[in-house]
DNA sequence: TAAATATTGTGTGCAAATTACACATTAATT
DNA sequence: AATTAATGTGTAATTTGCACACAATATTTA
């Protein structure tokens, strides 16, 4: 394991990154229920954060955020996007640090001083299958994990804003973001897809309507009927057609008008 | 006149600012015929940029965008908001700089020195009545002046793409910015209104349906008839009822759904 | 083996919005 | 007083949104 990799916040070598400016990560995913996010638990803490991380000095923003989502999740290339930077002078002071002058380790120290700077933050957000991801903690977290946008722990600094304002913006920009594609397994029932839309939309759609629309878009390939042990028809298998799927996603064509 | 007001590079005090990050701003007006956009010209080269600036280290981000555009317009909150940050590691290379090397002030020098570090630059799109506003050029500056965004000039670095950006937000988001409030006079006719509307979409819009539409929305007074030269009927002089067309905008109600 | 059941798949009708176009109104000019 | 050029308003056809009903089907259960 490459060292420097997993060190996002540099303090073991702070001269390879651009200095007062972060990247943190708004990773998305859906367990066929509800939306989740991934977050880091500090270590030794109850406390958690976006997986982030700084720019090297000879890096592009937009890499960067690739490099350090492929080094916390694992997936190549999801779909990712820059949705907001966070600027203000106190933002990480909108939340409760927690005491570790008590710490022996040195990382921790380094750490600290590092982290207490001023940082203008970049938010990125990004859509990827819980299913294909394996989350990896960093040298600071003991826990890397899903955790429910519902039901989501204290936060670090302004991390809980961030992570609205993520979801605001997933919510608006719906019809311009490839959330089925992102955040569904290959083969997936039109009830799950109906679902993925509500939970973002944060209300209820009306079945047949929803149906009708997502199969007159003809993005979505029909397979063989899953088999169930309800007492009950059991549902169709849909895939996407990505190629055409995509290029209805650019011109910005989805559910909602 | 204070001096580090107008001197948005910093050279003669870059400690103030926060390294590695800048500000550039998007001003777009509207001329009743078409939308115009805030530039400045480099002293004595005829290059062009966009108004821009740097961070004080106490200071939030949005605040910095505000103080940087009232130093530049005179105008006091105006409609402003963050839309995009460029993180490119090339992007001050994107357009030729020019030869400076002969000029033997040592402003110029130091403000080389100083620009061409690497940048972080969050765009501001702003909208204003052009009418209101004073346009005044910094240190660097000799002109400061609108253009026609059809008819821009060379920009430096990635400007160009700063201020399309800009632009595509402008048309993405024309129902969630109150655009007629903020680009028009006080008085304007119904066809100035849909003139800007046109120009922003890039599209024509049938007469009478935006009309009906807008008006129908409820945010507008009519005052007395226009007096003018033509042979033919003055149109009405409409103005904005601003506590009604700020709700509306605020809930994203306007002429395209 | 056949009825019951639960869930998915599809159709219909009404209301609202969009669109295209026509016509009415008005005031300066001729 | 007719002409003209621009604004103000109405209408019909079409499309879309929405709510609900009904049909189809595979498993369970009697």
């Amino acid at each position: 394991m490459n060292d420097k990799k997993h060190y996002p916040g540099g303090f073991k070598d702070t001269s390879v990154f651009l200095p007062n400016v972060s990247i943190d990560c708004v990773v998305i995913g859906f367990d066929l229920q509800q939306l989740q996010i991934l977050l880091l638990k500090l270590k030794d803490y109850d406390l958690w954060m976006l997986p982030g991380g700084f720019i090297h000095l000879d890096e592009d923003m937009d890499q960067a955020a690739t490099r350090i989502l492929e080094e916390r999740t694992g997936v190549k290339l999801p779909y990712l996007k820059q949705f907001h930077t966070f600027g203000d002078v106190d933002r990480n002071k909108k939340s409760t640090f927690p005491d570790v002058s008590q710490k022996s380790e040195t990382e921790f120290k380094k750490m600290l001083d590092f982290v207490k700077q001023r940082f203008i933050s970049s938010g990125y957000l990004s859509l990827v299958d819980i299913q294909s991801c394996a989350p990896i903690p960093d040298a600071l977290s003991d826990q890397c994990t899903w955790k429910p946008v519902k039901q989501l722990p204290q936060l670090l600094y302004d991390h809980q804003e961030i992570v609205e304002t993520a979801l605001e913006q997933l919510r608006i920009r719906i019809n311009y973001m490839p959330v089925g594609n992102s955040l569904l397994p290959e083969k997936f029932t039109m009830k799950e897809f109906q679902t993925l839309y509500e939970q973002i939309l944060s209300r209820s759609l009306d079945r047949g309507n929803f149906q009708k629309k997502m199969l007159k878009l003809g993005f979505l390939d029909r397979h063989e009927k899953q088999l169930t042990g309800g007492a009950h028809k059991a549902p169709y298998l849909y895939s996407f057609n990505k190629k055409r799927y995509n290029e209805l996603v650019k011109q910005g064509i989805g559910y909602i008008s």
